[in-house]
RNA sequence: GCCCCUGUCGUCUAGCCAGGCCUAGGACAUCGCCCUUUCAAGGCGGCAACACGGGUUCGAAUCCCGUCGGGGGCGCCA
């Protein structure tokens, strides 16, 4: 490869369902790769499989890829000189350098069925052999096979690959790989329905597309080799490889649906913040040199360098995730968590149609203490919920026992009277009431605040009261679906459980 | 079964290539303390790992071999 020539990578999934944090992963180091080498990064879509590709998981895809935070400077919705990028496009291609192997005999017609195919595998396993393909038409002459393939009989291209020597590579994560030619067998070209097979066509449009760095799942790894006997059967260069480790379960198993969400769809609609998902997935088996963690996406980029990359496999750790997303939550400006939490305060339809001004500034202001204490953005309706929710008859039982108490009843007794005398509180109206309410009392720490917060929320846990209130007690000037009440009459109703 | 990759705290990892700076560092989680006159957040501290066995070496987490464990591949899927 041409030193001075110009990064170019690719991500190539195939739409066939969404798109999994694994692969979101391998996309993100190509894109980060791309970005920091000022490079190009491109998007192909494999959709050469017809059973299981589907138009909807390709609009999916683009929009998952969209909302982590990566674009492409190629790719089927914007073009570029190297298309086209949905492989079902580019079929006169890969015929066309079949049809160039065939004519070299560097790759031969093979009429033999899947079905006998599949059993000379099992018969191989079963005898505790790699199952390689027998060669069986490898010697069928071209003008046989001609002619046989001009009667209409289905064939399949397959490469003529040398039997013995080894194929050797430098992988740029785990150093030389060595494979012996002994263990490969013919691999398909082109399959007998005429679409090209996986290993021939990456081969075709990698090198088509001038890209300079194939990175991708260690699950490829066994592909190489097979690759790039197709590169050498061309004449062509074959580009750099990357094999980055595999995304685990708790359980050491491929991550799948069982351990939770896995794919990037389901991490949006669970409020996590792409920047968050992005920064996680970046660490998952890269580490940057200064052990830096809360990272944004220009700085990843920064950082990035495929050398750190480990090579042993990873456990997707949901706490971690958790964890970089309250990290992001916390960067975001008050407008910005307003923005980001709209939508999940709709779907509890706990707003407005319409939000004014004032709505909009207590908004802010609650979800910037809200936001505080939560994982991510789909937890905030229980929490948010609680503005609006004030059932003493339906405390359990702990927040009973609290107000029950014979020091609970002084607290609540002089809150009362402190509050019919001042109205409507703000921050240190509430502040100076509590010092007024702990003198007469006193009492002080946990049995002067959890009967205050009982008596006002019904619950023992949440926000912190000096936050609280005020929220309450402006919030309850402004109309809700359902209402907001100030301080005072939720006082008066917990006076009226007490009685 | 065969081929390939991989193995440092529960988890993600630093350190390994250029052996002594490692009584192995950081982060998440966990536990304890402090702070806030509650919870959470925050601050501080604790617990916790070089898979095992052989070499090489004055000296090995680092180099070599083997064993065991984990993963991937072995398709007319990608």
């Amino acid at each position: 490869m041409n030193k001075m020539s110009k990064v170019r990578v690719r991500f190539a999934p195939s739409p066939t369902g969404y798109l999994h944090v694994g692969n979101a992963r391998t996309a993100l180091f190509n894109w980060l790769f791309a970005r920091q080498k000022k490079g190009v990064f491109i998007l192909r879509v494999e959709d050469t499989d017809i059973e299981r590709s589907r138009p909807e998981y390709y609009e999916r895809l683009l929009s998952d890829l969209r909302w982590l935070g990566l674009d492409w400077d190629e790719g089927p919705d914007v073009g570029g000189a190297y298309g086209p990028y949905l492989q079902s496009q580019r079929m006169d291609l890969y015929h066309r350098y079949g049809q160039q192997l065939l004519a070299e005999r560097k790759a031969y017609y093979c009429f033999c069925s899947p079905e006998e195919l599949e059993i000379a595998r099992q018969g191989a396993l079963a005898a505790g052999k790699m199952p390689i393909y027998s060669g069986r038409c490898r010697n069928i002459s071209p003008e046989e096979a001609a002619a046989r393939v001009a009667r209409g009989e289905k064939a399949a291209v397959r490469l003529r690959t040398p039997n013995q020597g080894e194929i050797v590579f430098n992988d740029l994560v785990r150093g030389n790989l060595c494979f012996q030619l002994e263990v490969i067998g013919d691999p398909i070209l082109i399959r007998s329905n005429g679409m090209p097979a996986y290993n021939y066509a990456v081969v075709i449009d990698d090198h088509l597309m001038a890209v300079t760095h194939v990175i991708r799942g260690e699950d490829h790894i066994s592909n190489t080799p097979r690759q790039i006997l197709v590169y050498q059967a061309l004449g062509w260069e074959a580009p750099q490889f990357a094999h980055l480790a595999m995304v685990m379960g708790e359980d050491n198993t491929r991550l799948s649906k069982r351990h939770g969400a896995t794919s990037v769809d389901q991490f949006a609609q669970d409020g996590f913040l792409p920047e968050a998902l992005f920064n996680y997935l970046a660490l998952l088996g890269w580490s940057p040199p200064e052990g830096q963690e809360v990272l944004e996406p220009e700085e990843l980029v920064k950082l990035f360098d495929l050398t750190r990359v480990s090579r042993s496999a990873a456990i997707f750790d949901y706490q971690k995730l958790y964890w970089l997303n309250r990290q992001h939550l916390k960067r975001l400006s008050s407008r910005e968590k307003l923005e980001k939490a709209l939508p999940f305060l709709r779907q509890a339809g706990l707003l407005p149609e319409k939000l004014t001004a004032d709505h909009q500034a207590w908004l802010e202001r609650a979800l910037e203490a809200l936001v505080e204490g939560v994982d991510k953005l789909s937890d905030l309706a229980a929490q948010f919920e609680l503005f609006f929710t004030f059932r003493l008859d339906q405390m359990d039982e702990e927040a009973q026992a609290i107000l029950k108490e014979e020091s609970a009843k002084k607290v609540i007794q002089a809150l009362g009277e402190e509050i019919d005398q001042q109205g409507r509180l703000n921050f240190n109206d509430f502040a100076a009431i509590v010092q007024r309410v702990r003198q007469k009392t006193g009492l002080k720490g946990r049995a002067l605040f959890h009967p205050i917060r009982v008596a006002l929320t019904g619950q023992t846990s949440g926000l912190e009261l000096d936050k609280f209130i005020p929220l309450i007690e402006e919030g309850a000037t402004l109309s809700w679906p359902r209402p907001m009440l100030s301080c005072q009459a939720r006082l008066n109703l917990a006076q009226e459980w007490l009685r």
